[in-house]
DNA sequence: TTTTGGTATCTGGTATACCAGAATCACGCG
DNA sequence: CGCGTGATTCTGGTATACCAGATACCAAAA
């Protein structure tokens, strides 16, 4: 029998998950939601005191995700069109590489799970469900990263793919881009599948620059400074 | 007149400052160093309370230089051979992608100043000064990643920079990487004048792989857990 | 009515006190 | 002499109290 040892609870580990899933959940850019967070009620609403809070709002901020300005207040932070696309070129970086390494590391069965899953999605598209296929593209491009065999690419990327959480709710699903990121999907496939390295690097880059231009060109450019004239926690 | 709005002085950011210096300045694979930190010592030391610290804690802790340990203790955290390639690789994909951006957007002067780098550091090889030749050599792969004129890319490539320090500490100057590193440094500055970004990509990618290959050939494996059987902070 | 200055209040920052789990050491038994 | 066991000490975790800067509000003067 093998245990793996356990780390005893922390209350800024949970916090920290809390605050971030709260977070994902907010639809921050629309206007109507309150962006400036308060200790004390978020102490209350988690039960906790303020201090192992605080600790994970440290993390929280250190990811990017909200601003702690000494004696003013804590906010969410809304990404600019310049850091979103920013988030995206590291996001290319970061995967293509992990193909590169993929194409090399992966064992056969690892790079056929690939296309097991874009079959999955493909049937989707009836569906129309555009939800679900977004839930398996975001699933593809993890176990690209999963089968580079390097975890710190893999997570790396991750604390990168939350920023787009908020971006991906309102792109998601315009024009061919369906169509054209399922061929995309099928080309990278069979790069890997030919083992071709420069080939799966290349065109995972050049994919996930294709929602770099998108997003270029759709932001809508009515982003604006956290409004300040709210006040309060998440829910009061 | 005009003014910047100037930031309240905050505790944490000074510690965290003052503690990641601290930690890099620590030759922590030497085997007599402590390793293990002690919360009410560093605070003593710092003249703070163990508030703001602890605060300053969690993020050196979500940087992965150290690691807290509930009711055991924080310790400075050692990479593992595994850990290092990673964090190599991740840095050869960011700074890839840096000179594809950089070949694109960044001015003539800019790019000529790469040039100026290297001709200012290949004199140094007669002094035989490896200590300068190493800083100069660092500040040449920020360049790129500033020219690249993506924050965010140079960013993450100095938070896995910092993971280097104690690496590069030993394994500086080692057989012909002298020479070799000048070589693919022109290589590089080449393919920037040329405007070509594939070329740039891949060089500067190839260039930073080979400190992959010569790490994971000379890093010698007497790596152990960190050990906990000293004790206290970071003097006494 | 508008402006200005002062005051009350709110907010995050910091220090301190106390808690519980872990590690250590000493004692006593085999 | 070795080893197990229990008390002691040490460590980080958490809660609470207090501080100072920032903000908002209101009253008095122009």
């Amino acid at each position: 029998m093998k245990l793996k040892p356990i780390s005893p609870p922390s209350l800024k580990d949970h916090i920290y998950d809390a605050m971030r899933a709260a977070i994902l959940e907010m639809d921050i850019y629309s206007g109507t939601v309150d962006l400036r967070l308060d200790e004390r009620s978020l102490a209350e609403q988690l039960g906790v005191s303020r201090t192992p809070l605080r600790e994970g709002l440290v993390r929280l901020e250190r990811d990017g995700l909200i601003e702690i300005r000494p004696r003013s207040g804590i906010y969410v932070l809304r990404k600019s069109l310049d850091e979103i696309l920013d988030i995206i070129v590291a996001w290319a970086a970061l995967e293509s590489m992990a193909a590169r390494l993929a194409v090399e590391r992966a064992s056969d069965p690892e790079i056929a799970s690939l296309r097991v899953m874009a079959a999955r999605y493909s049937e989707t598209e009836a569906g129309a469900d555009i939800l679900e296929y977004s839930e398996n593209n975001i699933r593809f491009h993890q176990r690209i990263l999963e089968i580079s065999h390097c975890a710190l690419l893999a997570r790396m990327a991750e604390d990168l793919f939350v920023h787009m959480h908020a971006v991906r709710r309102r792109a998601m699903g315009e024009g061919d881009r369906f169509a054209r990121s399922r061929a995309d999907h099928m080309g990278i496939i069979e790069a890997f599948e030919a083992r071709d390295a420069e080939a799966a690097a290349t065109r995972v880059r050049v994919h996930t620059m294709r929602l770099h231009d998108h997003v270029r060109r759709t932001w809508p450019e009515d982003r604006a400074a956290p409004d300040r004239t709210q006040r309060k926690g998440l829910s009061s």
